[in-house]
DNA sequence: GAACGCACATACTCACCGGTATGTTGAAAG
DNA sequence: CTTTCAACATACCGGTGAGTATGTGCGTTC
C-alpha cells in the first residue's frame, strides 16, 4: 500500500495546488485544464482519474485550499483579546506579505465570485457558504469586542462587518486591476484608520 | 441621407445598449455574440459591419455607455457644496433604485475588471483609466470638502478615497454573489456611517 | 433608370477546450 | 508466476463561439 497510493495522493495534491494557483490568477473559466496539466507534466487521464469534472476540481479547490487559507488567516483575529488590534495586524501583514500576490491578481475569493454567476451553481454556493462563514465570523468578533469593551457599542455589528468585508474585497479587486500596490496600500491605510475609529474613544 | 443612415445609427445604439446590459450581467467572456444578436433580431453581418471585433464592441461600450454612466452618477456629488452629504444621498439612491440591478449582478465595473486580466489588454486599460478618473474625482472632492470645511482635515484624502472606492466596489461585488440585498444594505449603512464620521465633529 | 454603395442577412470555417474511450505499466495479492 | 486493479498515458470526439466570405435589397446619385 506504499507504492501507488502514496504517489497518487501526491499527484492529487499537486493538481489541487496548481489549480488553486491558476484559479485565482485567471479565474475559473479562463483556467485551462490543458495548460494546467502541461505545467505539471500530467495528462487528462490523471486529472479525470482524481476528479470527475472541471467543476468538481474547482469544488475541491474551494474546500481543501481556499477555505483553509481563509480560516487560517482569520483564526488569530477572532481568537484575540482585542479584535481591532488583531485585525489591524492582519491588514498590515497582508499588505506586506501577500502584496505582490494580491495586487497582481486580487483576492482569490473576489476573482472567483464574479464569473460564477451563471453555470456552475454548485461552485457558487460553496463560495457563498465560505464568505457567509467569514462574514459571520467578523460579526461574532465585533460582538465579542463589544462585550469585552474593545469595540464601541454604538456601532451595528452586522453593518460594520459588511462594510469591512466589502472594503477588503474591494481593495483586492481594484488593486488587481488598477493602481496596483500604491492603491492597495492607500486603501489599507484607510481601512486601518477606520478600524482604529471602532475602538472606544478616550480622548478628544 | 435620412434613410439608411438613421436606422444604421439606431442599430449601432441598440447593439451598444444590449452589449452594455449583457456585459455587466455576464461579463465580457460569458457575453455571447450569438445570443446578443438573437435577442435583437440581428445577425453577425450587422455586428461586424459596425464593430471590427468583440473586443472593439466592448471598447465602445466602455467609452460610450459605462463612462457616461459613472460620470453622470458622480457629477452631482463632486459639484455639491457638501460632498459628504451628496455622497450619502447618492449611496441611498443607489441602494434604492439600482438595488435589484446591482445586487443581482454587481457593479458593472467590478464584474468586468476581474476577467480582463489576461487577453484583451486594451479593454483593461480603458477600464483602468475610467476607474483612475473616478478615484481622482473622489480625492478632489474630499480635498475640496477639506477646503470649505465640510470634511475633517486630519484624514488623508487619497487613503480615504481608496478606502471608500474599495468599499463601494466590494459591496457591489459581494452582494452580487452573496447575501444579496440584505448584505448590500448592511454594507451601505456601514459606508454611510463612515461617511458621516468624515464630517468635522462638533459634539462629544 | 441604371449604376453604385451602404446596411444588413446567410452560410460557412476554424480553433479551442471539456470530456471520453481505450491502452499501458507497475505494484500488490494469492 | 499469474492475476488484478489502481494510476496514469494516448488518441479522439463534439459542441461552442468568434470571425469571414459572400449574397441581397433598398435608397441615393447622376
Amino acid at each position: 500500500m506504499t507504492g501507488p497510493r502514496r504517489s497518487a495522493d501526491q499527484t492529487r495534491a499537486r493538481l489541487l495546488d496548481a489549480a488553486f494557483d491558476e484559479l485565482h490568477q485567471l479565474g475559473y473559466r479562463a483556467m485551462r485544464l490543458d495548460s494546467l496539466l502541461d505545467r505539471l507534466g500530467l495528462t487528462k487521464g490523471a486529472l479525470y482519474h482524481h476528479f470527475a469534472s472541471k467543476a468538481e476540481l474547482g469544488h475541491a479547490v474551494i474546500d481543501e485550499r481556499l477555505r483553509p487559507w481563509v480560516e487560517a488567516m482569520w483564526r488569530p483575529v477572532l481568537g484575540a483579546a482585542d479584535v481591532v488590534d488583531a485585525a489591524i495586524t492582519l491588514c498590515r501583514q497582508l499588505t506586506a506579505e501577500r502584496c505582490d500576490d494580491v495586487s497582481a491578481s486580487g483576492c482569490p475569493l473576489t476573482s472567483l465570485m464574479h464569473e460564477l454567476q451563471d453555470e456552475p451553481a454548485a461552485l457558487l454556493s460553496r463560495l457563498q457558504a465560505l464568505i457567509e462563514d467569514w462574514y459571520r465570523g467578523i460579526v461574532h468578533g465585533l460582538r465579542q469586542g463589544q462585550a469585552n469593551g474593545t469595540v464601541r457599542r454604538d456601532v451595528d455589528a452586522e453593518d460594520t462587518a459588511a462594510f469591512i468585508l466589502s472594503a477588503i474585497e474591494g481593495s483586492g479587486g481594484l488593486a488587481g486591476s488598477v493602481g496596483g500596490r500604491t492603491f492597495q496600500h492607500a486603501a489599507m491605510r484607510g481601512l486601518i484608520d477606520y478600524l482604529q475609529s471602532l475602538k472606544p474613544q478616550r480622548s478628544s
